[in-house]
RNA sequence: GAGCCGUUAGCUCAGUUGGUUAGAGCGCUACCUUGACAUGGUAGAGGUCACAGGUUCGAAUCCUGUACGGCUCACCA
């Protein structure tokens, strides 16, 4: 392979990513014999395109999957897509417009074929779009709701669940979309705050004529639909008016006035005018006083005349409030109008207001509803972060009935048959549910409605591995995947999704028999839940912190970045703000820093492989035996630390899902410990053949380690440069699956350390606080240089003023600090010059005496040096001469605190004796 | 109306069980094309940790309240 001067992100990314396809590396293989690790897709829309938000989603599984592969697990990452039954059903139904058509025109048959043919053309584009994430999907296993499997499975829970009980049909008062013109749950009606106007109209009492009461309503346009007027029963301003009635004072009718106890006596003039068939509320109370409905609308929102009246009929909903309010000013029935805010339901998906409506209706109530709360609340699920709990158990407390049917025909059709010609639906004799259908076909015909597309999605878990289809489910591997490992998804679908998921697997996958619906114990709980664990991601904003949609056109177009950056400069960029479960403001920057980041992995690299052949570096194993442990200086012991303690961070990242702590923490090893030291402090010993190959080997020891544990965040540079550096196994020959870095375990910082020790290795724990010394003492000296101007010249001399150990350190690490500093020489100081100075952890270090020196600049830095240690020297001193701090404090912080303040004091004492010099 | 979350550098965010002088990236200033890297290096400026109380030897961190922002739930017409 050639190693490019500069990296390449897209190349590189195609050739690795056809490669794994071609190697099978993401098949789940039921017969595998390590320990299953298993997710499923939160599927999207199987006409959508890739977000941000499906970015951060799916880069999460794939670093899960990915990091299960490396150590050795059996795993499974399973795609797929939903019908997305309104919105699929809407763009074909708006295609058909463009070409003068509607449905109707089609019919049921030929409307499918053409919702087919859509999907054919423009679905699973989001699938490919991930393969260029690098998602780590097993493509062969891509699952559709509507695939014939999946759709047995669905219809089989509809029986299944009708049988036992849970599934109803019923005339109810359910959300209607006027645009869409299906019925919604309602989780699919969003509220939002909408500024209008409360109208104030005065209804003549019919017993007593030319008195008026008035009303307040925010909706005159149902005026026509009033059936009452309701007053709170203890209402003690009107005991006269119960059982009297008033006129309406459009499409004029006697209406009586009825007292019920939720009338609130506050508002507005404390009465109601009460429309059934337009609102949830006054329904109730129609039912309760046996009041007639009055539906003044079309289902499409447009006025009804034979309801509403001649007058408005066929007026859109919002125009016929202009004409009422018109026609009521003009009878002089207007009061007043104010304005006024309040809550309306709007469409989820058309972002339209909904209406109530009365319609016949399919509803599920919730099985395992019990199992469902007990599961999250006793941690047999984790949630993570865990404060979605509350949320998740407040939903499920509050719970109602599940409307599922939808009048659309983009889904699956409700397995349910009515005898023709039947009056009666609610005769269990002329209903006929059931897989197949009834047998005599002719004499049924099938509810119209489909499933809403949550009634498919929350089958997934199980319906994707071949349930209820036994011979499936073990072809699958159900029982080798399930219950899945980790849910990664948004909080925005903890109860579209989420919620559901876990009923549906405890109700589906419990063992029970048929119908056998006694409540689960612990046991059966946990063998019945769809995951284990569920992350819930954030919300990707933009900068301004507005939710990012196709319709403000805030959100990048991650193909784009993936070419600007690369898929892996966008993976690391967006794990490394991600995953607190907080919303993230999206920052392109930290895409740019991504890849950056991979350039400067791809440089070391090459550095490496510059600085010399490299030895055997098949196996870690092979590495570490190039070590000489006797060769090892204090950066060798450094730098190990610091490798083993990252280790150590990022398998505790990975247990806590810290995916921001991940990436920080390879960071700061790669770029601050490695590349700024580690190997800066190595050209000084590389010349040296002594110490070549131990520094060399501690190098690819690095490297390797780095790249096994980046792996997961950036697949396709990690795995190049595995090859290139010679880290797989068959090195010497062409790549193969066996050796690619996707199945090489990185371990955690003790393996690393049992391996060193193994070799006669330990590492020395005071390294790293020498060298924090010497970095410090460094950065001092450059900055000391750098006032002078002198920060690019390395021919500086240089003094030092030490004590015994501290110029013994300065003396054997002379050659490094010379190069790192930029300096010709390094000697002890003789004679008693002024010279500018700094003091250092290692002592004070002096400038060439021909350095110029300008006296009051010079004074002035050491004096703001003196103040500043004063400052923090009198703090110390104050918590050490305070009592009740000796008394009550930790042993250990104390002798910290005593041991700054020598630190501090000798310091201080330094700087003075240089200030002092200056006269 | 109820619940949840947030407020740390100009911007985007870290900050584990309270414990030295609060960190990173980007941006900014100055210098530098030195042999892995200008998608880079070196040095630097920049923070009353929203505010007010409290607990504590010690608070960005724990408690209470306030303000502002956000999310979720809720049948006030």
């Amino acid at each position: 392979m050639i190693f490019e001067k500069k990296y390449q992100p897209t190349d590189v990314e195609n050739r690795w990513y056809q490669q794994w396809l071609d190697w099978k590396c993401f098949r789940g293989d039921p017969a595998h014999e390590g320990e299953a690790y298993s997710i499923v897709i939160p599927p999207p829309n199987v006409t959508g395109v890739l977000t941000m938000g499906h970015v951060l989603n799916n880069t999460i599984q794939d670093i899960l999957s990915r990091r299960a592969r490396q150590e050795g697990k059996n795993v499974l990452w399973l795609p797929g897509t939903d019908h997305a039954g309104i919105a699929t059903q809407t763009k074909v139904e708006r295609h058909l417009r463009d070409q003068k058509l509607n449905k109707y025109d089609l019919g049921r048959e030929k409307f499918l074929e053409h919702a087919q043919e859509w999907k054919e053309k423009h679905g699973g584009i989001i699938l490919k779009q991930l393969r260029s994430l690098g998602a780590s999907c097993d493509w062969e296993r891509t699952t559709q709701t509507l695939d014939p499997h999946y759709s047995k499975a669905v219809l089989t829970a509809f029986v299944q669940l009708h049988k036992d009980g849970f599934i109803y049909r019923g005339r109810r008062m359910c959300n209607w979309c006027p645009s869409s013109l299906t019925a919604l749950s309602d989780e699919e009606v969003i509220m939002k705050p909408q500024k209008s106007y409360l109208y104030t109209v005065r209804y003549e009492i019919v017993e007593e004529p030319g008195q008026y009461i008035q009303i307040s309503t925010t909706r005159p346009e149902t005026i026509m639909g009033d059936t009452a007027i309701a007053i709170h029963p203890e209402d003690e301003r009107w005991p006269q008016l119960q059982g009297k009635h008033v006129r309406r004072p459009l499409n004029p009718a006697e209406i009586p006035i009825i007292a019920d106890v939720v009338i609130e006596k506050d508002f507005g003039t404390g009465m109601l005018k009460v429309t059934p068939a337009h609102d949830k509320l006054d329904f109730e109370i129609g039912e309760r006083h046996n009041l007639p409905v009055i539906d003044c609308f079309h289902p499409d929102g447009t006025l009804n005349p034979e309801t509403a009246g001649e007058e408005f009929g066929g007026m859109d909903r919002f125009e016929a409030r202009k004409a009422t309010i018109k026609k009521l000013e003009e009878q002089g029935d207007l009061i007043k109008t104010e304005e006024h805010e309040n809550n309306v339901g709007f469409s989820e998906r058309a972002d339209v207001p909904i209406e109530p409506r009365l319609s016949d209706q399919w509803f599920l109530k919730y099985p395992r509803i019990e199992e469902a709360k007990q599961a999250v609340r006793d941690e047999i699920i984790k949630f993570h972060p865990q404060r979605w709990v509350k949320t998740y158990l407040h939903w499920l407390d509050n719970i109602k009935d599940w409307c599922i049917s939808r009048q659309l025909w983009w889904g699956h059709r409700i397995p349910v048959w009515y005898k023709k010609g039947a009056t009666d639906r609610e005769d269990p004799a002329n209903i006929h549910v059931s897989l197949e259908g009834p047998d005599d076909p002719e004499n049924w015909e099938q509810d119209e409605d489909v499933l809403d597309t949550w009634a498919s999605s929350w089958l997934w878990p199980i319906a994707t591995m071949g349930w209820p289809d036994k011979e499936l489910m073990e072809k699958e591997g159900l029982d080798t995947y399930y219950p899945t490992s980790t849910l990664v998804t948004g909080p925005d679908i903890i109860f579209f999704w989420v919620a559901r998921m876990i009923m549906a697997g405890l109700q589906f996958h419990n063992g029970r028999a048929d119908g056998d619906l006694a409540p689960l114990s612990k046991d059966e709980i946990k063998a019945s839940i769809p995951f284990k664990d569920v992350y819930f991601t954030g919300i990707i904003r933009d900068l301004k912190g507005r939710k990012m949609s196709k319709s403000l056109g805030n959100s990048p177009d991650p193909l784009d970045l993936i070419a600007e950056y690369g898929a892996d400069g966008l993976r690391y960029g967006i794990m490394s703000i991600a995953p607190t479960g907080l919303d993230i403001r999206f920052d392109e920057t930290r895409v740019e820093t991504g890849r950056n980041f991979c350039t400067k992995l791809w440089n070391v690299s090459r550095f490496r492989q510059m600085s010399g052949e490299s030895g055997d570096n098949s196996s870690l194993d092979k590495i570490l035996s190039r070590i000489d442990p006797a060769q090892l200086d204090s950066d060798d012991h450094a730098i190990l630390g610091q490798l083993a303690s990252t280790q150590d961070k990022i398998a505790h990242g990975f247990a806590d899902f810290q995916f921001n702590t991940i990436a920080q923490s390879l960071y700061a090893f790669i770029w601050n410990d490695l590349c700024d030291w580690y190997v800066e402090t190595s050209k000084a010993k590389l010349h040296d053949p002594t110490k070549k190959e131990t520094c060399l080997a501690i190098q690819d020891l690095c490297l390797r380690q780095a790249l096994l544990l980046l792996h997961p965040l950036t697949p396709f540079i990690t795995e190049e440069l595995w090859y290139h550096l010679h880290f797989s196994k068959d090195w010497q020959g062409e790549p193969t699956k066996g050796s690619s870095i996707q199945y090489e375990n990185p371990g955690d910082g003790e393996d690393l350390r049992a391996a060193l020790a193994a070799k006669g290795i330990q590492i020395n724990p005071a390294a790293q606080g020498q060298i924090e010394n010497i970095r410090e003492t460094v950065t001092l000296v450059r900055a000391l240089k750098a006032q002078f101007n002198l920060a690019n010249n390395n021919n500086v001399a240089l003094y030092y003023e030490a004590d015994a150990e501290s110029a013994q350190i300065i003396e054997s690490y002379k050659d490094k600090l010379l190069r790192i500093i930029g300096a010709k020489t390094l000697e002890p100081k003789q004679g008693d010059d002024t010279t500018p100075a700094t003091v250092t952890p290692l002592g004070t270090l002096h400038l060439d005496p021909g350095s110029a020196i300008d006296k009051e600049a010079e004074t002035a830095r050491l004096t703001k040096e003196l103040a500043k240690l004063d400052k923090i020297i009198a703090g110390t001193q104050g918590r050490l001469s305070n009592k009740a701090f000796l008394d009550k404090a930790p042993e250990n912080v104390i002798q910290g605190a005593q041991q700054q303040l020598a630190d501090l004091q000798k310091d201080r004492e330094d700087t003075q004796k240089l200030l002092d010099a200056l006269g």
